[in-house]
DNA sequence: TGATAGTAGGCT
DNA sequence: GCCTACTATCAT
């Protein structure tokens, strides 16, 4: 008799029952009794052979025929073994409730849509162009229907959507069915606008900021084929397509593609996994393009395509941060000199500045967590950005006790009072950046971190003063994240402009690939210290957390420990503290990256039978602290 | 010693 | 996710 790995949407792993046919049922859904009620699930697999361990094995109660292809069902379990997690837990992911509902003929009311009143104002996509070759290059791609990734460099975020944009457009008119997939919701609706103007109902929008009715509709939709263009944030991979063409993702790089929730996988990688499994492209998008991309790219497991360099950009000058003053003479030249075009100065922190021990050279720091502390002159606090931590501004070193504390640095308050010295009196006007400034004219302050993404470049001249608070962020891609701040800031910068980087090091080798855009110079930098110190792409990171219960006994954590060495041939961290919560977490690595996730696999369930702890696994996690 | 509340573990 | 069995706590 038959057996059927099946999966129920819950935090569980896949449960065996039979069914009397041959048929194989991979990717049916089905009803089963689990405990003593039913259950709406997918069967997974089909085995032949009766599991040993399992005294009685119940019965499918019903089939209500397939919903997930086969190899959609082999995405999910890639998802389910990649990120070590429950089939149930992924399965969540899949809009199964809605399926279930479609297929049950619960037809929600269908409720008109209201349509968004848009006038008909003129896009920004609208005058773009973008480089025909590319274009081709991808449609001539879809129509082979195999697999292949691109990862385009290019030039700006507008250029990325307008290219999806083009593709959807011909693919449409080819009746193919293309995923679109964007980080913020906010680009999504634009996105779908543009393109539900030109090609109307066929175009949907897959996003957590749904309504119920909306994404029910919205999958109904897709299960009747009548979906074609799929426009959606991460959460849109998930959509039980089922004759995908091709999967565009724009910003791969950006940190919104990695779920914050149990499984927290990350968009990109999931994306080029269903490409790869359903058999077709993946067209990857960035202006700096994430290391691990580049990395694939130069191994040729990508095609890279440079649309960057067929463009022009701002100039980017680097200078160094005097000691005495905020600005660099030649900065403060081209404030005074192109006031009149628009000039946004970026400070790096909030508040006044952070203070300094004259006597011992500290930077006062957090007690608790020892990020900077920051001093609010007017109000004579200092703060704790990270654990909110508030107090009266120490009269002495936390350190040596002396009373030779001085503001050091750059924050927001500091740059206002510096810029007022300067400018008012020459009745220069000096506001706060943002979004709705209509006329682009003064000085502007911006607050790193506040400033949203803009699509049209406006000012002549951008500033980073105190720029090294960038770099000084303990994390492995610091520096990336760095150089991303700044080419995603010069979105707002006219490519005939310049942007300023203020450093107290111009001469570190970092900004020699800042200078000129040398992209490929700054990922040969980044790829061989990440290959000495052991960082991915070179290794491969998981974090294991651990909850530690009431019931926990003492030694719970070591045994942990040396069960972990003894089933796991990887470099083994820790145990190390949360920060903030009462959790302990293990760092598991190892070069062999496939070795260190079958290991976990295989032992995960063994895991679970040390009494008083939970745990949560963190596959390639952000950063290493916590 | 029983009632009650909170939680840890299993489900084929 | 939900049911059940367990345990800690407290009033009787």
């Amino acid at each position: 008799m038959p057996y059927y790995d099946v999966s129920i949407p819950l935090k569980l792993k896949t449960l065996t029952y039979y069914y009397e046919s041959q048929e194989d049922l991979k990717g049916f859904a089905v009803t089963v009794p689990l405990k003593d009620r039913l259950y709406d699930g997918v069967v997974i697999n089909q085995r032949l052979d009766k599991p040993e361990e399992i005294k009685d094995i119940k019965k499918i109660e019903h089939l209500w025929g397939q919903v997930y292809s086969k190899n959609f069902i082999d995405f999910l379990l890639w998802m389910s073994f990649y990120y070590v997690t429950e089939t149930g837990t992924v399965l969540r992911l899949t809009f199964f409730e809605e399926i279930m509902s479609y297929l049950k003929g619960k037809k929600r009311q269908k409720r008109e849509i209201p349509e968004h009143k848009h006038q008909k104002e003129k896009n920004f996509l609208e005058g773009l162009s973008i480089n025909h070759e590319t274009y081709i290059k991808i449609i001539n791609t879809v129509k082979k229907k195999e697999y292949k990734t691109f990862l385009i460099h290019s030039p700006s975020i507008p250029y990325e959507m307008k290219l999806m944009a083009e593709i959807a457009n011909e693919l449409f008119s080819l009746g193919e069915t293309i995923l679109l997939i964007l980080p913020e919701i906010k680009e999504v609706r634009e996105l779908y606008r543009f393109l539900q103007d030109k090609l109307g109902e066929n175009v949907v929008m897959l996003h957590s900021g749904m309504k119920a009715s909306e994404l029910y509709l919205t999958i109904e939709k897709i299960m009747e084929d009548k979906a074609k263009i799929i426009v959606g944030t991460r959460f849109a991979l998930f959509a039980p397509i089922k004759n995908l063409s091709l999967i565009i993702l724009s910003q791969e790089s950006n940190w919104l593609y990695k779920a914050e929730e149990s499984p927290r996988y990350n968009a990109r990688e999931s994306a080029i996994m269903r490409g790869l499994l359903q058999g077709c492209p993946v067209v990857l998008c960035d202006s700096l393009p994430s290391v691990n991309s580049y990395w694939n790219a130069m191994k040729g497991k990508f095609e890279f395509i440079d649309d960057f360099s067929q463009y022009p950009h701002p100039e980017l000058i680097i200078v160094k941060q005097p000691y005495g003053s905020i600005f660099h003479h030649e900065v403060l030249l081209n404030l005074k000199l192109h006031e009149k075009e628009g000039v946004l100065v970026i400070a790096p922190r909030t508040g006044f500045s952070l203070l300094r021990c004259a006597e011992c050279g500290e930077v006062l720091k957090c007690e608790k967590c020892g990020y900077s502390l920051i001093y609010y002159r007017d109000s004579k606090v200092i703060e704790c950005n990270r654990c909110n931590l508030r107090a009266k501004t120490p009269d002495n070193c936390l350190y040596c006790g002396s009373i030779e504390i001085h503001p050091t640095g750059t924050g927001i308050e500091r740059l206002w009072e510096e810029l007022e010295n300067i400018f008012s009196k020459r009745e220069i006007s000096i506001k706060n950046y943002n979004f709705e400034n209509e006329q682009i004219q003064g000085i502007f302050i911006g607050q790193v971190g506040k400033i949203r993404k803009s699509y049209n470049p406006q000012f002549k001249v951008l500033v980073f003063v105190d720029f090294d608070f960038f770099l000084s962020i303990p994390d492995y891609r610091a520096i990336e994240n760095a150089f991303g701040k700044v080419l995603s800031l010069s979105h707002l910068v006219k490519h005939d402009g310049n942007i300023f980087i203020q450093t107290r090091n111009p001469r570190s080798e970092i900004f020699k690939f800042f200078r000129s855009y040398k992209f490929r110079d700054f990922y040969l930098y980044e790829l061989k210290h990440r290959k000495e110190a052991l960082y991915p792409p070179f290794a491969r990171i998981i974090k294991l957390n651990i909850k530690l219960k009431k019931t926990a006994s003492k030694d719970v954590i070591a045994k942990i420990k040396n069960f972990l060495s003894s089933k796991i041939k990887a470099e083994i961290i820790g145990p190390l503290k949360e920060q903030k919560k009462e959790e302990l977490f293990f760092i598991l690595r190892s070069q062999d990256k496939r070795k260190l996730t079958e290991d976990l696999n295989l032992c995960i369930d063994e895991l679970k039978i040390f009494r008083g702890i939970s745990f949560k696994i963190e596959v390639d996690p952000v950063t290493l602290r916590s």
